[in-house]
DNA sequence: TGTTAGCACTCTCCTATCTTGACTGCTAAT
DNA sequence: ATTAGCAGTCAAGATAGGAGAGTGCTAACA
């Protein structure tokens, strides 16, 4: 991995991924000459892309064609091309403030505004059940004998049940009520599931309810956990890449497994960003990149908000939307 | 509308349109003869062809090809041939019962049950709104002068939000519940929102805490209305039609758009299944076909749950496989 | 040593032409 | 009414030629 390239291999590199980025066509030395460099001659052009070809930069589909990049390309174009200036910041706040006027619905809608304002098909996926926290646990009294079981978090209450209530007693619930507080109030959904309560010593007439309870909580992090909502899918067919059926097919299948994508989408370490580009990745994305940032509200990561698209993505433009809708988010209060 | 057919131009129709749902391939007077009918020639069989295609029931791509079904063809087909019997309905039953243990699950894993067993996409719409029962609403302390607002239907708690109190009496919660209870109680969301709750001539002080509710109803219903849910679009992929790049995009574009599909599954009236094939329902459907049925939950209608796919689906297969699902939930208990 | 002009070479893409094979529609006989 | 036989039509695949695009190489030059 050797990437010492001179300068004007730097400027050949960035032209012709620049160029591709729009055209999705080979770039032939002539292009580069026209648009980036007139002051020396295409030989000359020829010459360097020959050479970053032989770097493993650039690929030629055939002999007498131009040349695209390799995912190779992309990885040093975005880690050294893209200096992320705050051009959209405007017409981002913009149309945040224009289409939706609430948090509640910046959030929800999240992933349909990168969707709509980078025109790739975005992802968003809810953080596992190891960054929230439940705040309380209540039991609300219901009618013969059941209650209904609420668990409060930071962002709401996430789940409710009805149970049987094992007694009728008048202050049961209050009792319960407070036991559970006592038990569960600020704590995160993995720490209570992994601890085991030892209640037989405390007061057996509640071990059902808490039974009851750490059941509810654990169904609910079965279903929370990961989730991926998936916005935009049908964008490929803007895509000049959508001219090829195993394009299509390959970006639907994967857009179609969510395991797959969560698997990409979910990175060890605290990356603010993630940038993962075709063949880098293994077999799956082939000809496509996954750009993602973790967002979050109050301050606090909620999740992880991406896009996938073709391979020549415009990278400059999306990462400026992620990150400029994360600042939006994370600033505004309910 | 003349649809006299004499017996063995129902057969040949039979015969074309079988053949066709499995070969997807023009059918020739020989396919038909080899298959179906021996009896008599090819000659017999083009002859009756070509009375078929002249009144409307077949379509020739071209001069030197076979056949193929027109969508009319397909509608008698639906309404003829199909004699539902319950081939499938052990299977089904052991389906449901190895994968899935619980109603809740079956319910909400319907379409994803129908799509892996016919193999189509499938669709899943939530009634609206004004077939939902309110049974309760619910004011629960919380800290600091708020309140839990829970809104309790006939299938659990529905929406949850957070409010101010705008008082601290003691009292004040106990009141304002059975004042709630005893306004909404027993309504759906639509009476409730489409009545004017006179509420100056009693407490003024509840005033703000109904406006608040009923707000929080709206909401709800808005968000509830008619919401679609749609699994395995990318069956798709799994059929022959697919090589053809706009079948696909026509396909992806249709089940992208939700409204659309909404208006095709949406039947007035009570009809418990409705097939809609192809052109017959103008633009948007060419060449596909969406099978739907209502279902219920305990006896209530709860939603529809459909099949869309090409023109030339199994119809049968997806018919008994909606039906039995439908007879599976409707009867299970909680 | 780096740059350049010039040229031969390669390969895709487009078009035209031809052949093959699959069906049909028609006609005349049964 | 049914059938056999046959001529006619058309899609699809194979083949060939030509144009255009773009490269790699070589030799000359600064």
């Amino acid at each position: 991995m050797n990437d010492k390239l001179t300068d004007r291999k730097k400027k050949v590199l960035q032209a012709l991924v620049d160029s591709y980025i729009t055209s999705v066509e080979p770039i032939s030395s002539s292009d580069i000459q026209k648009r980036y460099l007139p002051e020396v001659s295409t030989a000359t052009i020829r010459s360097e892309l020959s050479h970053l070809e032989e770097m493993g930069y650039l690929i030629q589909p055939h002999v007498s064609a131009g040349r695209v990049p390799s995912s190779k390309a992309y990885r040093y174009y975005v880690d050294n091309f893209i200096i992320d200036d705050d051009i959209d910041l405007d017409a981002m706040k913009e149309y945040v403030a224009r289409k939706y006027d609430s948090v509640a619905e910046i959030v929800k809608n999240g992933a349909k505004i990168v969707s709509d304002v980078t025109n790739y098909t975005s992802l968003l996926m809810i953080s596992n059940s190891d960054t929230l926290t439940i705040k309380d646990v209540k039991l609300v009294d219901m009618y013969d004998g059941t209650a209904l079981v609420l668990i409060i978090t930071d962002s709401g209450v996430i789940k409710d049940k009805e149970i049987q209530l094992p007694t009728s007693e008048d202050n049961y619930i209050e009792s319960a009520n407070s036991l559970l507080g006592k038990c569960f109030a600020g704590k995160t959904l993995s720490q209570i599931l992994s601890t085991h309560v030892d209640l037989d010593s405390e007061l057996n007439a509640f071990k059902q309810i808490f039974e009851d309870v750490i059941d509810l909580l654990g169904e609910y992090k079965k279903s929370r956990d990961g989730q991926l909502y998936v916005e935009g899918a049908n964008k490929i067919f803007d895509y000049p890449e959508s001219k090829n059926y195993d394009n299509v097919k390959n970006f639907m299948t994967i857009v179609g497994k969510k395991d797959k994508l969560k698997e990409l989408m979910s990175d060890e370490g605290n990356i603010e960003f993630s940038i993962k580009i075709g063949a880098e990745e293994g077999e799956g994305l082939d000809n496509m990149a996954l750009v993602s940032a973790k967002y979050h509200v109050k301050g606090k990561e909620v999740g992880q908000l991406g896009v996938i698209g073709p391979e020549r993505m415009d990278y400059k433009r999306v990462l400026t939307v992620l990150k400029h809708l994360g600042k939006l988010i994370d600033k505004l209060d309910d």
